[in-house]
DNA sequence: AGCGTGACAAGGT
DNA sequence: GACCTTGCCACGC
């Protein structure tokens, strides 16, 4: 019956890997709002637990969620931090003193722009 | 069961 | 913005 070990990754898991795997290139989302699309609201502690957990072999885009301010969740001059500043520089995100603006680069805001056409 | 810890969030100083 | 305090949730001891 059961497998080795990882016999059932939760749902709550898969789900998660997945709405961070929708995150377009080039935008970004914070771990509260990736909870919410996943449907566990107010379990964003939850989300950067997963995502510690997320293998290798999965191309998921980790660096593409921030805390709600937008600042990046490592400590500065951490391993994590550089690398995860250096990949969303890479594709094309501005990142000021470890922050983003969540205003100009915030998945959200290309919800609002579909709804009302906004810049 | 209680307590500390953490890739969090929101509100106040 | 930088800090602090509360509230949260998941885990481990």
């Amino acid at each position: 019956m059961n497998l080795d070990m990882s016999d059932e990754i939760p749902d709550a898991h898969r789900a998660i890997f997945d709405v961070v795997a929708r995150i377009p290139r080039g935008r970004v989302a914070s771990y509260g709002e990736i909870a919410a699309r996943a449907g566990l609201p107010g379990r964003a502690r939850m989300v950067g637990k997963v995502l510690g957990l997320a293998p290798d072999d999965r191309p998921l885009p980790w660096f593409r969620v921030l805390r709600s301010d937008g600042r990046i969740a490592f400590p500065p001059r951490s391993a994590p931090y550089r690398e995860q500043r250096a990949r969303l520089i890479e594709e094309g995100v501005r990142v000021v003193a470890g922050r983003v603006d969540i205003k100009a680069f915030g998945w959200e805001r290309d919800l609002d722009r579909e709804l009302w056409g906004h810049p």
